[in-house]
Order: C-alpha cells, then structure tokens, then sequence
DNA sequence: CCTTGACTTAGAGTTAACTATAGGGTCTAT
DNA sequence: ATAGACCCTATAGTTAACTCTAAGTCAAGG
C-alpha cells in the first residue's frame, strides 16, 4: 500500500508544500519515486515522518532534524550521535515540562483571579494583592 | 526602585532590542519614562513582563497578547474577555502537556532503542521490530 | 482528442519575532 | 570638556518555516 503525497498530508495534518518543503530540505530521502517522478510514500515513510514531527514538536530545528536522518543513512557508525541526541532530546522536554507546569499554575491563578473579579463584578476586589494595571 | 532597559533585560532574560520591539508592538503601555525619554521600569512593569512571557510560552503570538493589554486598559469592562482568554490558555497548555508527554513517551521508546543498538555494536539487533531504514 | 485534476520543480513571497545599524542625546568620571 | 557607557528612534536586515505561483508533465474519463 503507499500513498499519494497529499493522503499522507491529509494523514498528518500538513500540507502537501510543506511535505514538499521537507523533501527539500533533506529529511525525507527515503521517499521512492514513480519513473515520472511522483512521489510513492510507503507505511514506514509515513512512521519516519511521525518520527520528524515528534522531533520537530520538541522544538527542534528542521537542520538538526536532516543531521539526524543524514546519520540514520550513514549506519552502525553514528549509533553514539543518535542515542546522544535522543538524550539531549529527553533532558529538552523534561524541562519543557517543567516550565509550562510552571506556566499551568499561573494560568490557573489567572483563571481564579479573573473568576472573582467577574463574580464581583470589578477588578477592585483584589485592589490589596494586584500587581498593578495589568493583571 | 527603578530599572533601566538592560537591567530588566537581564532579569528576564531577554535583550534589550526584545524590550523595545514589544514595546513597539503596545505590549507595554504602562512603563514611564524619564522627561528625556529614557523608560524606567518598576517592579511593577516586570511582574507585568513575566506574565506576558509566560503567555508567550504558550504559544500566544504577541498580537493577541497586545489584545489582552488592551483590555487590562479598558478596565472591567473587559473581564468576561480576560477570563475566556485564560480558559481558553489552560486547555491550551493542557494540550500542550498531553503532547508533549506523549512525544517523552516516543523519546524513551527511541533512548531504549539506541541504548540496546550500541551495546549490541549495531542497529541490526532491531531487525524485527524496525520502523525502516529511519529510527 | 481533449479536458480535468493531481502531480512535478524552481523560485518568489509571506509572516513572526527578533536583531542590528545609523545617527543622535545624556550622564558620569577623569 | 571630552571619553565612555548608557539611553533613544527609525528603519533595515535576518531567520525559520512555511506558502504560493508559474509553468509544465501525466493518466483517466467523456
């Protein structure tokens, strides 16, 4: 089974020109062609592109994602670099966690402060705790 | 106490040019200046620069974190619109939380992945359960 | 046979969020 | 009083990641 450069859009919720930008870009040399060049994706593509979308969903830049798909084409040697990465990925998200728990709480503080002013019908009720205009 | 534009930078982690651009950009209606024109900042104005980095961290592109300003300036009549907004960031962030553990998920997988690949010497051991020629 | 629709490339245009430069003002310390 | 370290505005440049247009190819249906 493979599909059609746009069925794979529609499955991953992209465009068929950013698909197109990727290939560009190098990160999806595997993709086969017909003989008049139209593009054939296959399941394991479409696996690999979920792959780059979870890397990119880290915030991770198109270029270091095509190092890692360069040293995936490269083999055994460049096992250390990917495992490395991934590291570096996991310590990146850990604290991406961290922060936007941090962001929830405040958010959530926001919420309650917003809550009962609206309830009271003015800001002023919390005239003693504001950080000032802008709240 | 008073802050310059550089010492707030530092405090925030930005740089001065980021300060200006969003001042540009109406995100700091609030900050005086010296009759020469020099902004001072008060605690104040950075307590209200944390809460909008923090929007920032979700994602809020600074044209609607100014729209929030705006209302902050409006005074009560705007806080049905603060109050969705904030609703509105919690289920974002909320998504953001369930992504992004999702993609740790994905990122352990492959740290496993790797660790056993290098011990083995090659990715060969994978043979059976891999994705393609991309992992 | 010819139109329609999906595909192709090359390259131009867009957007957000900075980032830097030029040219000028002001304050402080020697 | 002049050098250095700040500050200011206006405006130009940069970067990443798309997004679109133009011009062309190809296969299927009427």
């Amino acid at each position: 089974m493979t599909y059609s450069i746009s069925e794979v859009a529609k499955k991953l919720n992209l465009t068929a020109y950013t698909l197109r930008y990727y290939d560009k870009e190098g990160l999806m040399p595997f993709v086969e062609r017909t003989p008049n060049g139209t593009r054939l994706f296959k399941e394991t593509d479409i696996d690999a592109l979920k792959i780059i979308e979870c890397l990119k969903s880290t915030g991770m830049p198109i270029k270091e994602i095509k190092r890692f798909i360069d040293w995936c084409s490269d083999g055994d040697s460049t096992l250390q670099e990917r495992y490395d990465m991934f590291l570096e990925r996991k310590t990146a998200v850990k604290a991406q966690l961290e922060e936007l728990n941090k962001t929830m709480e405040l958010i959530d503080h926001k919420c309650n402060y917003y809550k009962t002013a609206l309830d009271a019908g003015t800001e002023d009720i919390h005239r003693n705790n504001k950080i000032g205009t802008f709240n």
